[in-house]
DNA sequence: CCATAACCGAGACGGTACGTCCAGTCTTCTA
DNA sequence: TAGAAGACTGGACGTACCGTCTCGGTTATGG
C-alpha cells in the first residue's frame, strides 16, 4: 500500500488561504468554542477532508489562521534596544498589556490559551513558533543589559523573562484586575530590583 | 408556573456522592476533553437530568469533583508564620511547586485550567473559592511583614503574590523546565529582593 | 472545445484488462455492494480516471467483467437438438439450474442482477448481450420442435420462454426452494404439456 | 451494561408516522437510489438516530413504508373462488398485471426487488410478510381447484404457484413485453393446460 | 396517614458535529 | 498526449453526545 500522507507539493494555494481566512472570520464571529469544522469548511467553500488532510484538529487551524494574521512569526519580532533598559522593559511589557488587554486576544487568545494547555502538539508548536522567539529575543535584551552592568553579573535570563511576563500573564488568565501601562510600570520597577546589582 | 428551581432539601446525597466520584474517576481515566456527561451518569448510576438539574457544565461537576478531593476549600489554608518571611515563603512556593508537579494536577489540573479560561463562570468560581482565598492568606502573610519591617513599606500586596505565583504558574502552564525546590528557593530570593526596604 | 468522446484506438489495452481483472476479483471477495471505483482504480494500478473514461457506471464495469469471464457472449451458446424436445429442454433447465446453484452467481449474480433492474442502460446491455440471444436460441428450439410437430401449431415462443425460465427464476430470486436436476425436469415436463398439441 | 436494543413500548409512534411518511414521498420524488436516510430524517422533522435506533437499514425503512401503504399485509388478501378456477385465475393474474405495470410500483418497486435481492434479512422479511401469504393463498385456491376435479391430482402447488407467478415477473422484471390482461389471459390458459388433469 | 408533589433512574427524542468514505472532476507529472 | 497518481469539492454515511422531554417508581412532607 501507497503512503497515506498527502503529498505538500500537491497542495492547493487557493484552499489553504480559503481556509486560514475563514476560521479567522469565524473565529472572531463565534468565538472559538462555537467554531466548527463544517463551518470553516463551508465558509472557505472547501471539502471537510482537505481540512482533515492538512492540519490534524480545531485548534491547530485556528492556531495556523492567527499566526498567518500576524507577521510575528519570523524573527521579525526586534525588541528596542535604547540603552536603558527600564525604559525598554517598560515598552515591552506596556506592549504587551495591550495586546492582552484588546478584545480580540481577549477572546480568542483566552480560548487559543486554553486548546494550547490542552493539546501537547498544540503547546510543542506553540513553545516553537511564538513563544520561544519571543522570550529569546527577551532574553538577548537582559543579557545586554547584563553586560553593560545594569543587571546582577549572576541573574539567570530563564527565570528573569518568567518573572517579567509570568505575573501579568497570572493577572491577565485570572482576571485579578487591570492591564494597563502604570501596572506595566509598576511591575518592571519590581522585577528590575530584583535583578539589579 | 412551577419552579424552574430545584429544591435542594429533596436533593439525593447518594446521587450527589455518586456523580462526583464518577467524575472524579473518569477525569482521570480520560482526561477531562474525552470525558463526557453521560459517561459520568451511566458510571454513577444516575440519570442525565440529576446531573443538569444541579450543575450548569461539566466543567462544574468536575470543578466541584476536585473540590471534593481536596480539603482545602474551606478556611483550613494557612500559612506558617515562623517570623522569617523567606523561610515562609519558600515553604509556600515549595509546595506549590510539588502540587504543580504531580501526575495528578500535571494532567487534570492543566484541562481544568483551560475550562477555567473558558468559561466566564467557572472561572469566577475558581476566584471565589480557591483561588481568592489563597491570594488572601498570601497577602496576609506579606503583609505581616512588612509590618515587622522585612518588606517595603510601600510594597504593593496585590501586585507581590502575583510576582510570587505567576511566574511558577507561567513555567508550568508552558512547560518551560522543571518545577523543583531549588526554582522555588530561587524565586523567592529574586521576589524578595524585590520586595525588601 | 476538446473531444467529450474518447479515442477507442488509443485505448490501452494493458489497462482494460486490468480494470476487468480487479473488478472480477473485487466483487467476489467483497461483494457488490462493498465494491468502489477507488478500489478497482487502485487494485488494478489505474487512475480513476481512465476507469470513468472508458465506462459510464461500477454495474458496467463489473458487467463486461463478468463477460469477460464468460464466453457466453458471442454466438457461441448453442443449444443441443437431439430431435427429442424433451430430453434437450432438460438437458437446457438443468444447466441453468447448475449456474443458479452455483455459489459464484448466488453471490454477485445476484447483486448484479439488482443492479441491473436498477439502471435502464444495464437493464438494455443485459438484454441486447445476454438474455436476448439465450431467449432466441431457446425460441429457435421450441419453433424447430413446432415444425416437427411436438409442439402445438399455435404455441407462443415468446411466452413458452418465459413459461421456461420464469418459474425458475422466480424460485432463484426468492430463494423458494432447491434448483436442482429434479425440479429442472419436473418444470420442464409442466411446460412441455401446456405446450403440446 | 444494560441492553443496547431499545424498548419499543417507548417508542414515539408520531415519529413512526412521520419517517415512513417522509419515506413514501422522497421515495416517489427521487426514485429509490437518490434516497437517504438523512433526507428521511429531515423531511420528517427526526433525528437520524430515531432511523438508526429502529430499521437496520435504508430498504427497511422503505420496506416498512411501502407495506404501510398497502393493507396487503395482514390476511386481508383473498383470492376470489367462484368454482371457476379458470376465471378466478385470470381474476388474479390481471390483478397482479396492473399492478406491476403501474408506474408506482414499475420504479419504487423495481428498487426495493433489487434491495431485496442483496440484502438477506429484507429477503426474508419480503418472504414472510408478503410473497409468502400470497403464495399460500393462491396454493389453497389451487387445491381446492385440484380437489374439485379440476386440476390433477398429482399436482404440486408449490410448483404451480411458480408457474403462475413466475412468466409473469419474468417479463416484468426484464421488460420483455406488456403486461396487459391479454397476457394475463394467455398465462392462465397455458398454466391451466399444464395441470390439467 | 395518606395525597401529592418533588426527585429519581432510565432512556427516547430532535439536533449538531464529528471524522470517514467515496463519487466524480480537475490538475500535475511522467513515459 | 494518454495515462498514473492523487488532491479537490461535495455529500451521505453511521456514531457520539448534547440538552430536553416523558415515563413509571420512590420518597417525604403538609393538609
Amino acid at each position: 500500500m501507497t503512503s497515506r500522507t498527502p503529498d505538500p507539493a500537491r497542495r492547493s494555494e487557493r484552499s489553504r488561504q480559503a481556509i486560514l481566512t475563514a476560521a479567522a472570520e469565524l473565529v472572531t464571529e463565534l468565538g472559538y468554542a462555537r467554531l466548527t469544522i463544517e463551518a470553516i469548511a463551508a465558509r472557505a467553500g472547501v471539502g471537510k477532508q482537505t481540512i482533515y488532510r492538512w492540519w490534524p484538529s480545531k485548534g491547530a487551524v485556528v492556531f495556523d489562521a492567527l499566526l498567518a494574521g500576524n507577521a510575528n512569526e519570523a524573527g521579525s519580532l526586534a525588541l528596542p534596544d535604547t540603552g536603558d533598559v527600564a525604559a525598554d522593559l517598560r515598552t515591552l511589557l506596556r506592549g504587551t498589556a495591550d495586546e492582552l488587554a484588546s478584545p480580540f486576544l481577549g477572546s480568542a487568545g483566552r480560548a487559543l490559551a486554553a486548546e494550547v494547555l490542552t493539546d501537547p502538539k498544540l503547546l510543542d508548536e506553540y513553545r516553537e513558533r511564538l513563544l520561544g522567539p519571543l522570550l529569546e529575543v527577551t532574553r538577548q535584551r537582559l543579557r545586554a543589559a547584563r553586560t553593560a552592568g545594569q543587571l546582577a553579573a549572576d541573574a539567570d535570563p530563564d527565570l528573569a523573562v518568567e518573572l517579567l511576563y509570568g505575573p501579568m500573564y497570572y493577572r491577565w488568565l485570572h482576571g485579578l484586575g487591570p492591564l494597563d501601562h502604570g501596572y506595566a510600570d509598576r511591575l518592571v520597577e519590581l522585577v528590575l530590583r530584583a535583578l539589579r546589582p
